[in-house]
DNA sequence: GTTACTAGTTACCTTAATGAAACTATTATG
DNA sequence: CATAATAGTTTCATTAAGGTAACTAGTAAC
């Protein structure tokens, strides 16, 4: 296990310490929707991505969630929030660079979830 | 993006895809304990964990929450539970090679875990 | 003036998730 | 016989999550 500095002296890096930082991603990022919307929008960064458009493109998401959701992630600097002057007025939201720093880990959830299929699939 | 066969044909694998296996991999993996458990056991393969060892050492779990995780974890071929016949008697738990597969998972919420506490820390 | 689009908000409701504490059952120790 | 340990289960209660549908507000097209 690898060894991390605390308290001024090396100790070694134990489980719990693991198990908090967890925590505190799960804390963040955790729920049914937000790793899903900053998948979508780091898959659209070339895009301008409106609230309705990902309310659309997700499948299953209200707009009260999406709206709840989308604030808890600005709150936290992993997406920004512009108000455009269209008629009607549209609002492009995108990933922080910030952000970004979250696809490894949407990454290895889709990667994993694909392989489950597999695994459902052929057990069947 | 990548290329993925489907009903015959060659078509682009599109977002959609993607947060479908993401999705998946939520239902599965989702919720306040399960990967924690699955980082627990997985970092310790070379140890015997019991119930109430798990209990301690995952911080803020209730037995009825650790009970309940655990079976959702078996039926779904990640965990395995096996009855030791001592006195008072105890039940060993482990991952499966396949709840091994979900490592990457967990890997990168820890560390991103840890990096996002250091731009907390810096951000005061 | 009615319909439709944008971007949400609000009220109401149901279900899922979670927790605390008490409890069962077995066996051993003092 | 009381205490303590194992591995849970059960009951009761609360909180969080999520859904539906109606609604606001501004603007434009028909």
């Amino acid at each position: 296990m690898a060894k991390i500095k605390r308290d001024g002296v090396l100790r070694e890096a134990n489980c719990t310490e693991e198990l908090l930082a967890m925590r505190d991603s799960l804390d963040v990022l955790g729920g049914k929707w937000k790793l899903m919307i900053l998948r979508f929008l780091t898959n659209r960064t070339h895009q301008v991505i409106h609230f309705k458009k990902m309310q659309r493109e997700i499948e299953g998401i209200s707009a009260k969630m999406l709206s709840k959701e989308l604030k808890d992630l600005e709150v936290n600097l992993l997406i920004t929030r512009k108000v455009q002057d269209t008629k009607p007025i549209t609002v492009a939201y995108s990933v922080t660079e910030y952000g970004k720093s979250v696809l490894p880990v949407t990454e290895t959830l889709v990667q994993w979830g694909l392989n489950h299929r597999e695994k459902i699939i052929e057990s069947i």
